[in-house]
Formats: C-alpha cells, sequence, structure tokens
DNA sequence: CGGTATCCACTTAGATACTG
DNA sequence: CAGTATCTAAGTGGATACCG
C-alpha cells in the first residue's frame, strides 16, 4: 500500500501492524520474479504443508510414525506426498537408515527452518488475532438472521 | 525446536532464520487455542487469499472490476468467494455504494493490514531464497534420471 | 457493475490393500 | 516401518446464463 496520506488507517493501526513485519521489500522486482514467488507462495500456501513445518519446528528430528502420531487427522498418502514436496523443495531432509525394518528420519533443513521463522509471525498474528476473528464472523453470520 | 545443544544448525543457520521473525510465541497456549488457531491459520493457507490479500496491500483500496484486473487469472465466481470468506473473517471492509450500476468497493480493515505485514515476512523469504528452492528442485528431480 | 445460480469436468484426498 | 498402488467419494473451481 502506498504510503501517502490516502492511507484509511490510523498512525496506531499501521505501527500495530507494522509489529509482525520484519523487513521491507527488496526494490525492484520484476515482474517475471513476481511470477516465480507468487508460485512458491502459493505452493505453500497449503494446509498440511503448514502443519507439518511447525510440528518439525517444534520436535526437531522425527520418524515418519512420529509426525503421523503428532498430526493424526492426516491420511498415509498425504503425509507421505507432503514430506516428499518438501524434501523436493528442500525444506526437509530426509535420511533413510538401512534396517529392517526401514528407519526414516525427517529434520527441517536451514532453508525449512528459516521458513519456519516466517511462519512464526502468521501463528503469532492468529494467536493475537483470534478474539478479533470470531467476533468478526459472529457479526456477519448475526447481519442476515 | 527445542533451544538446546541437540540443534542440527550452526550458530549462523539459526540467526539467519531467525531475521525473519519478529516475535516468540506466546507462553502456555492451551490445546484448545492450539486447535483454534491452526483453524484459522489454515483455513487462510489458501492460494486466492494470499494473492488478494497482497493486491489490496499494494493498491490500496479497489473496486471488484479492479481487483479482477489485477487478478486475471481468477474466475469470478472465486474472487467473490474469496472476498466474500475475508470480510466475514474481518479481514477486508466491503462498502456499497447503491448506485445504478452498483460501485462496490474493497479495502483492508486493521485485522487485514496487519496480516498482510505477517505475510509480508513470506514474500520476503520467498524472493530471497527462490534460487535455493530452483536448486533443491533441481538436484531432486535429477536424482533419478 | 457486481453479483447469484446451475451445471459439469476435473482434481483431490480418504480408505483399502499390498510390499520391500 | 514406511511406503506404493488403486479405487472411489467428495470437493473445487471453471463456464455459462441470468438478475437487481
Amino acid at each position: 500500500m502506498a504510503d501517502d496520506d490516502t492511507s484509511p488507517f490510523t498512525q496506531e493501526e499501521i505501527a500495530r501492524a507494522q509489529s509482525y513485519r520484519v523487513r521491507d521489500y527488496p526494490e525492484g522486482t520484476s515482474p517475471e520474479v513476481d511470477a516465480l514467488v507468487k508460485d512458491i507462495i502459493t505452493g505453500f500456501a497449503d494446509k498440511w504443508t503448514f502443519v507439518i513445518l511447525d510440528v518439525l519446528w517444534d520436535k526437531g528430528t522425527l520418524r515418519f510414525s512420529e509426525i503421523w502420531r503428532e498430526v493424526p487427522e492426516i491420511s498415509q498418502k498425504m503425509l507421505t506426498q507432503t514430506l516428499r514436496r518438501m524434501e523436493r523443495d528442500g525444506l526437509v531432509i530426509r535420511t533413510l537408515y538401512p534396517s529392517v525394518p526401514p528407519k526414516v528420519e525427517y529434520r527441517l533443513s536451514a532453508l525449512g527452518l528459516s521458513l519456519g521463522a516466517a511462519f512464526c509471525n502468521i501463528w503469532v498474528w492468529a494467536i493475537e488475532n483470534l478474539d478479533d476473528v470470531r467476533k468478526a464472523r459472529e457479526r456477519f453470520d448475526s447481519r442476515d438472521a
């Protein structure tokens, strides 16, 4: 949003909003980079990626079954799929111990760790604004009661 | 992740990751709050919400058709749906001018603005780590060539 | 202009069965 | 244990037509 005085927000609101933000956008991003970035973001804007990132952030290194225990609502298929995609994107490191039965461990890479840190702000936002969202929903839903 | 010395990351990697993060989690979140927060997050972890949040952040106040012009790939149905949900969640403010033909303007609420600020970090992360992700993908894809 | 309603193609994800 | 393969139910989103 432009930082001129057409802003519909008070200084206080803006300051509060900015408290969730660390850095400014880099200058002069090309439309091409823009598109790629949007691609990456929308690719990661996935329910399970979010949850698994959170779990690995909290617990460190986990086996496949241990992750599953932390997130029982996920199906085995989706867990495998999500982990595979995160591995492909360089977010998690998969270590296979060739024993019988096999043992596979997952942990965040440095890249995944940094993405987790970025997501932290969203998490904090959600906690701090949970009530406002709830109230907004109630207000909206009771408008046509 | 636990901050003990079992961490698989170097101090530098951790410092770098933390540069995307503003605040720590609040202490002692209950499992109940946890679930609600996860709900909100996964509810917002949606492709179009992300894009529209970005557009309104950049442009300020826009009419329905103006948003659509900024995001031509979206269908009218999804645009309406997404905007409606964002309005319900208190993220955007919808102003209807009862003229003929009707004119409807959308802008971020203070709540939406603060969520946008939080998402800013993800955006910055994507820009700065675009290349690493691309390389990781190439490496992964060429492993079984 | 800014929607809503309907229909339909396609994707997605859960359940189940099987395997190295 | 940690997957893969297959089938199917449900959900999602696009196209189209129409409306205040």
